[in-house]
DNA sequence: GTGAAAGTTGAACCATGTTTCAACTTTAAG
DNA sequence: CTTAAAGTTGAAACATGGTTCAACTTTCAC
């Protein structure tokens, strides 16, 4: 589960950036273990120490990384909330048609949340430790399908009538079937579960 | 916001039950100040000196009916989750049409959430307090979404091949559209995102 | 090779907050 | 009234874990 990556572009420095090739190294294994820790413990039971432990540095070097616990998490998710928008985001976009689209979007949401289970309570855990960051996650996310739906919508691949509360009930949809069937879960295979969802989507429960 | 009740009977006497009126009337102080201290700061935020100063009794008094933080957080969860299915649960059910029903709900629902914005940071952080209660508070609404839609689509008022999948995907929405419509902002009326979503639900975003 | 900058180290400092407890007060039943 | 059980009190014991820092080692540009 540990996240393999490099210091994406959108991380904001409250890392204070390393000037050698060492210090990149470390920084990167401090990152990982802590996505991997928080991850497993959430935040409050994740330690400083246990992370340093993990990554097998000193106490004392996090801190020439990071000025404390709490902006190592606000690094992560903002990391983490990147990663996800530019593994799906791609996908959907891909198709010309938006429902379609929007299945494909679904299953590989699905496959990267069975990739990264760290990714719910890590954004989770947002809401309680950096509320600012979790607001700007969702309400980003539902920004970007309102413009898409709106986009749609005008070329007449779905009804006309599309707005913000329909975003939010989709964003919702797909977050808590990512929670069943990529965390909880892997009883249903991914793409069962994003036809039936996009099928639903499309014509809705009537009969 | 803070909330106004008994001791429930789902309640589980993690709290030792009071003998006296007295007693009793401690115990329901406790349970309120806890609910809004937890309720603005979260679990780890709050701390149990400030409960009980809230309540106006001792530090100590908080020992005579629970035995730990934990042990009121969990006994808290419970007791949301119950007053939730309380509250929404018999709004749905009076109605004949399901789909109507569901409609109802939500706007019930919402307005619910508007009263205790408390609810979401509650049950929410069950996820790394209590993880177990936390998916028990989800898997259990699921499951009565299941036996409801399947009993409906039986009755014939909606699509016959309603499964787990739809009710996750249907209980995901309602929670967003409370977290946006309910806790973010009360900037639309309920019953207009009830019917936006009852629409969507209904007949799906195809043209 | 040299030295200044970068990075490493972990013990100690410190703040916070949970839990215990023994002395005290109130309740309520007989 | 009496008194045992129930409830109250808050200081102190205890545990945890974030953060600092001064001595030390490594890197790398010149």
């Amino acid at each position: 589960m540990t996240t393999q990556r490099g210091i994406s572009a959108t991380m904001t420095p409250a890392a204070k950036t390393p000037r050698t090739e060492r210090g990149r190294k470390t920084l990167r294994l401090l990152l990982d273990a802590a996505a991997a820790e928080f991850g497993e413990k959430g935040f409050h039971e994740s330690s400083v120490v246990s992370i340093t432990q993990r990554a097998g540095v000193a106490l004392g070097s996090f801190y020439t990384y990071f000025d404390s616990k709490d902006s190592l998490f606000r690094a992560l998710v903002q990391d983490m909330s990147a990663q996800v928008r530019k593994t799906v985001g791609p996908v959907m976009a891909a198709e010309t048609d938006r429902l379609e689209g929007e299945r494909k979007g679904l299953a590989q949401f699905l496959s990267f949340v069975r990739q990264h289970k760290e990714l719910y309570r890590i954004i989770d855990e947002a809401e309680f430790v950096d509320p600012p960051s979790y607001r700007a996650h969702y309400e980003n996310t539902v920004a970007g399908y309102v413009a898409s739906l709106k986009d749609a919508a005008d070329k007449g691949q779905l009804r006309a009538d599309v707005e913000e509360v329909h975003a939010w009930a989709i964003v919702g949809m797909n977050v808590f079937l990512g929670l069943r069937y990529g965390v909880f879960g892997e009883d249903r295979d991914v793409d069962e579960v994003a036809n039936i969802a996009s099928d639903l989507l499309t014509n809705g429960l009537k009969r």
